[in-house]
DNA sequence: GTTGAGCGTT
């Protein structure tokens, strides 16, 4: 397999040594000094760079699920297994009163995109903990790009 | 320690 984070580097690299070339050109700098400079500040540029471009282009699509009606005594374990039963789950949160920080019966729970709807129709209206749950797809905060066109 | 329709943190 093929290491796009290592290429990138390297051409991250690289395209550091010729901007030092040139600006040490410009500056009427000894060439090879300022090559050496420009690929000294690439390779140590150049892992971040790229892995900031790999994480770019890797980016996980995710969609967040509302959960409601959810038992007081329910704790994010709980929820994260269910939820982990029918697809891959990112993060789970279950919302508390900001002042008492008493649980207020309903969460949040993000998941891959894919698996996401499936969860949505299996765990809907279903019993967990003695109460029936409300799966929905959330309404604000859209972390995925919702591109309705 | 209670309650029961709903959409939330930096």
């Amino acid at each position: 397999m093929k290491s796009p984070l290592v290429l990138t580097s390297a051409l991250i690299a690289t395209g550091c040594a010729l901007i030092g070339y040139f600006v040490g050109g410009a500056l009427e700098n000894v060439d090879a000094i300022s090559l050496t400079v420009g690929l000294f500040v690439g390779a140590l540029i150049a892992p971040l760079i790229a892995n900031l471009l790999v994480n770019e282009s890797k980016e996980t699509p995710i969609k967040t699920l509302y959960v409601g009606n959810l038992p007081y005594r329910a704790n994010e374990a709980a929820v994260r297994s269910l939820f982990a039963s029918h697809g891959e789950v990112h993060s789970v949160r279950l919302m508390k009163d900001k002042q008492t920080g008493k649980r207020r019966g309903f969460g949040f729970v993000e998941m891959s995109a894919a698996d996401a709807d499936g969860a949505i129709e299996s765990l809907n209206d279903t019993e967990f903990q003695q109460r029936t749950l409300k799966v929905r797809e959330a309404k604000e905060r859209p972390e995925p790009s919702q591109n309705y066109d």
